[in-house]
DNA sequence: GATTGTTCTGACCGATCGGTCAATAATGTT
DNA sequence: AACATTATTGACCGATCGGTCAGAACAATC
């Protein structure tokens, strides 16, 4: 072959595989594996059918290759939280970081939780192995807080999960929350009241003290 | 016509409609509306495909019908939540309600969930008409205790937000949480920790004193 | 300008989609 | 027994599904 896949030179395969990606997460995100179309997300990136199969291979490739890279991002930015640092801001950094990811891929978050919710078909090995390690690890550094008393005796898995589903919640339920409120989306107002509401009743729910000027 | 739909004699038609309402509440809580198929259906229910049609209509009646029974068991569950008892003794009701909800109808659970990822296209009224009056309701108490400093001043809707979510995760994110649990269903030990867990949690952080022996 | 390789896409494939219908079987009702 | 109603279901409909393919369009090399 005369272009090189890692060439950088080559822009244009680039810029409209990142075009199909872009519609057929929407595509997704909203109908889940079985309930997208390829024809659907064909006209979401305005690509003729045939077109999408030429740069994806298959339907089930091009979930994938989505899985994959949402999985990237998550990683990435879970990765950086340090475990010599004090609860509360290890956990507060959590939240924030954790709700930053749902807002900064809204889609890309809906497609998983429905790849989830549909019994993980594509991702059982991922939570049964990298999640389940990287939880196993945090939970171990809660629960040595725990021990040294510096906040409570809860249940670290619990204390994970309710972080995830609290933030989840927000781009997820996006449709729900919008409508409850009465207003098409949130405002940066609103993401902030939310994210001091969830610091300020779990620091206090698990008996961490928080050291004055937390907040930015 | 000489059957009355009402009349409680025949029982059959109502014994055939009930084993497809729960065969078609499983398929469409794993897929979506788009993504379940009537043949799916109809093999779970095992039926030929054109009996589920002649008793539900078409695929969307019998979605449509599926939602409203689910509403009808959300609404019967909400609605014995009085105003006059203690902000603990109600928070605590309502976690342990919500999460025997999710619980009992794991399918309708997440059938609702789909609905809501795929953008509420069914139930955008409810949400902002129903649903949204009753939050409201409910905020108007919790905004009312704050006032009379029986808890800390927290925004109600996200308080609201963050019981539904904590409970729902366990129902929705069966497939991640057990995953990483590593066990193929949470135990009813599992399930009565999380419950003491996030009432723990949620009363202490938003600063309700309990009544010493809440827990039964 | 001829050659070669890549990109693009309309046309098409068998399978399945939601839904209809006519024929048959079962069940009352008189 | 005769009749009317309801229940049941295989066969079928046009539309759409994911995927294939041949060939046109395009670009790069010689």
């Amino acid at each position: 072959m005369t272009v090189d896949t890692a060439n950088p030179e080559n822009a244009s395969r680039e810029r409209i595989e990142q075009t199909i990606l872009s519609a057929a997460e929407q595509v997704f995100s909203q109908h889940g594996y079985r309930g997208a179309s390829l024809q659907a997300i064909a006209d979401q990136a305005q690509l003729p059918k045939a077109n999408i199969l030429y740069y994806m291979g298959s339907k089930q490739a091009l979930y994938v290759r989505l899985l994959n890279r949402m999985m990237t991002r998550w990683n990435a930015v879970l990765e950086d939280i340090h475990e010599e640092s004090d609860p509360a801001q290890v956990l507060s950094d959590f939240i924030r970081t954790k709700m930053e990811l749902g807002q900064r891929y809204p889609e890309g978050s809906k497609l998983f939780a429905a790849e989830i919710l549909a019994g993980a078909p594509f991702l059982k090995e991922y939570l049964s192995g990298e999640l389940k390690a990287w939880v196993a690890s945090r939970a171990a550094i809660i629960r040595e807080w725990s021990r040294q008393g510096k906040m409570d005796d809860v249940d670290p898995r619990w204390l994970i999960f309710l972080i995830w589903s609290a933030t989840q919640h927000y781009t997820e339920y996006s449709a729900q929350v919008s409508g409850i409120l009465g207003k098409a989306s949130l405002s940066e107002a609103d993401l902030a009241s939310v994210c001091q509401f969830l610091e300020h009743v779990i620091l206090k729910g698990c008996g961490i003290a928080t050291s004055g000027h937390l907040t930015r």
